[in-house]
DNA sequence: CGGAAATTTGACTTCCGTCAATTGCTGTGG
DNA sequence: CCACAGCAATTGACGGAAGTCAAATTTCCG
């Protein structure tokens, strides 16, 4: 389904390469794209670890459900990002693609194999994960005790320095992705983005209303304790 | 201060093997132990990252403050843990003795030298991260999405599991470290035992009525959504 | 263009936080 | 051994930040 598999060289020496690879590396891995349209499942919780992705176009959210249907999104995967790492030989979150969104996928065992052989890969295997559990770490300081302007303020900051274009911020999720992001409900964050409006900390592209702001940095910075 | 230089072969042979080193290793490490006081710093955020640390006897908190003093405990290490392991070169917590605690430590140094030579250490520094990265992951649901009552619940169910002695579980931390864990104040904590003592989840041992709590675990389970 | 979906806004509720008083426990010193 | 100081925990009364429910408005997309 929205399947594209390419053997494009290019492709795979600049994915491989943030892995730690030589982009000359002579080892064989099997390298393809998949599209998946908006809203569909990448792969769910506890299915086994096949794969590891890679964004090359849109943007992916994974979260966890309780099973009332409360959803904790747990990171935003945007271009450039490795997700679907695991350890173990489960995936711990479900994923889906927020818009249109194209990756990169590198077989599981054939990563597996090469760490074996290059200490490299290996090391740049646990610099990854130790990225992942520190923005883990900041995100529980953020849902256990920060306020709901203080969430947001820290949503856009984040925002800001992963996507942004020249001030301008393209979020490419909805107000409910963003609420179950940081623990609040979808009213919640429309409040916050209104009040910051109010306080021009930020503003609304003209005729886009919704999905793109631009920021005013240094107020923003101030609304969002961080240590 | 207070301190206790070892050089004890078993405690060497044990301690890295947890790390996957096998007893028999004729590498060189320097292992000693120290003993805290109870409530004092082991080490602070943002110091460099000079040493790993295994709990030995005690209890350990690490917790981010905000710059107004809200403070999130992001884990509790007990008897056994392994704490301290950072990828970067600086903490990224603040530890603190919760009751008096003897750690043996690991110079971070050494154990990156054997991890370059062995990749099975490579392979369990790998292990214990992504470990810490999912308890995190499951953390931020926790404090995202669960009620006070399904945090308190998870909480006991998580203790049970890490300290039980036949149904008991002998808390070493108080209300308010529960409370900073769980995303909650301590009146909240409190309330919620309560709640669970009246409904005939849990009980207290006798004299000793704070610290001690005995647990009804099906009724428990039930109270924490999970998945 | 028109219907569906997303967002905003308002009114009201609720869960948890705040503040305060009380109780219980621990440890020290007379 | 007991008294008492000091801290931890419980409990109650009240308030407020965020949630719920609902309606109006805007945007999206076929």
């Amino acid at each position: 389904m929205f399947v594209r598999v390419t053997t494009d060289l290019a492709y795979r020496a600049t994915s491989l390469g943030e892995l730690g690879i030589a982009s000359d590396s002579n080892q064989k891995v099997s390298l393809n794209e998949f599209t998946y349209k908006k809203g569909t499942e990448i792969y769910g919780e506890k299915e086994p670890a096949e794969y590891v992705y890679q964004v090359k176009a849109g943007a992916v959210r994974s979260y966890k459900l309780l099973s009332d249907g409360r959803r904790q999104i747990g990171a935003f995967h945007l271009v450039g990002d490795i997700f679907g790492l695991e350890n173990g030989s489960e995936h711990r979150f479900t994923t889906e693609a927020i818009v249109s969104t194209t990756v990169r996928l590198i077989k599981r065992r054939s990563l597996e194999m090469m760490a074996e052989s290059d200490p490299m890969v290996s090391r740049n295997l646990l610099s990854m994960t130790t990225d992942n559990l520190q923005h883990a770490e900041n995100h529980m300081l953020l849902l256990g005790r920060k306020t709901s302007l203080e969430r947001v303020a820290a949503f856009l900051i984040e925002m800001d320095r992963r996507l942004t274009a020249a001030g301008v911020i393209p979020l490419p999720m909805s107000r409910r992705d963003i609420a179950d992001y940081l623990g609040l409900t979808l009213e919640t964050v429309s409040r916050a983005l209104s009040r910051l409006h109010e306080l021009d900390v930020i503003g609304f592209v003209g005729s886009d209303q919704r999905q793109i702001v631009l920021v005013n940095r240094r107020q923003l910075a101030r609304l969002d304790l961080q240590n």
